[in-house]
DNA sequence: AGAACCCTTACAACCACCTGAACAATGTTT
DNA sequence: AAACATTGTTCAGGTGGTTGTAAGGGTTCT
């Protein structure tokens, strides 16, 4: 999944991108908003973080403008103000969530997988594939009961598959997951990781469309 | 909309209640989660408000039962809790939103409005042609129930066939989405993989006319 | 009948893909 | 600090599905 943060906060906002990062997920962090302005028109993101913190509430006319413009990408607010109104502002503005700063990282994850969960159209955080449960919310897997550990790139790579587990996968777009987005890398890489994890998960979990993609079993 | 309330707080379950109503959604308001889980199995909604503040945590069990079962509805949760580990438990369990009471009825407004905006949005337009199903954005296609894989080329050209599917595709714009521009290609490609389509879905789903080109069956 | 168009099958060459292994980078233990 | 373990990346050989082409037969129109 593809993140846009905009953050003007140096701390905070390298630590909300290594907790993206860590969930799998590839990050784009601008700390201005015209920057994220023309990424925005060019790129496609899967979520956006968006801080409010910014001089003349700079940040609720870019979601205003955004929704206007007919964008419907899930967008969470970050922000320091704790105020009724501001909430209020921020969900009618088209934010899907509001989170006060000082926050949890760990909630941060948990509800951007919420977001995205709605959004993917896959509301279940817990699935199976065969003799496979996996629990996306906490990671773990289990492999006729028995637990599975999967790195950091594997997981990444899972996850981007089971976001839309009935939906082809182009290869570049496990590519995107994998490194963050603009890293072109030549290589087989997304071959090898779909190799690993077919040897830790078993060889029909995912399935070769060849020349189109991946998906999952089923 | 129709939304579903549990709550077993008098006062609070009847405000919620009445500020739902003046948004104009029909609430049906359970305070016990035995009468939720019946009316639940035999009815519909678009909107499920859960308290969690009842006895041995059941609010979170039936959050995870009615997810495990397939369920895809909405859940806010509504709880006096405000541990973070009551906040990620909620999330991971499936819930799209958290509210701590107390709340303002304001916000629980705008969080609903935000969560059935995203719910609303129509997922992956399906096309139907005879027992076929065709699911475009994620690529797959079903005969008869049964999935059905298709080569880059293959997809290439039905695809392009899809785009106008009443009309009359000429063979030599069939030949330009086959190949990217220009390529020349002295060969009847078009036919060959016409005839590879039919035999995967079906012989009368692509019809020939004979000087003009091909078109969708329908 | 002849011509133009279309359908299907077959086949060799190619290319996408798989996988083992070596190497580099990073983290951890002694 | 050195040795070790884990993870990430790249390379190269091998495999089989995909693909372009051609050939032969069928159908429709003049």
């Amino acid at each position: 999944m593809r993140i846009l943060l905009v953050e003007d906060d140096d701390i905070l906002g390298a630590a909300v991108r290594d907790q993206i990062a860590a969930d799998g997920h590839a990050v784009d962090w601008f700390q201005r908003l015209d920057e994220s302005d023309d990424a925005l028109s060019t790129t496609q993101y899967d979520l956006i973080l968006l801080d409010l913190n910014l001089p003349d509430g700079l940040g609720l006319t870019f979601l205003t403008t955004l929704r206007r413009r007919g964008s419907s990408v899930p967008v969470i607010i970050l922000t320091a103000r704790d105020q009724l109104s501001d909430r209020l502002s921020g969900l009618n503005a088209g934010a899907d969530d509001y989170l006060v700063k000082p926050f949890d990282l760990s909630e941060l994850s948990a509800r951007i997988a919420a977001v995205s969960r709605r959004y993917t159209g896959n509301p279940n955080p817990l699935m199976e594939f065969g003799d496979l449960e996996i629990d996306i919310a906490t990671k773990r897997i289990f492999k006729q009961g028995l637990s599975v550990d999967l790195t950091a790139r594997e997981w990444a790579l899972l996850s981007c598959l089971l976001q839309s587990p009935s939906a082809t996968i182009s290869k570049s777009r496990l590519e995107d997951a994998l490194y963050a987005f603009g890293a072109e890398v030549e290589s087989n890489a997304v071959e090898v990781y779909v190799s690993r994890l077919r040897k830790k998960l078993g060889h029909d979990i995912i399935h070769t469309i060849r020349g189109l993609g991946y998906r999952m079993k089923g």
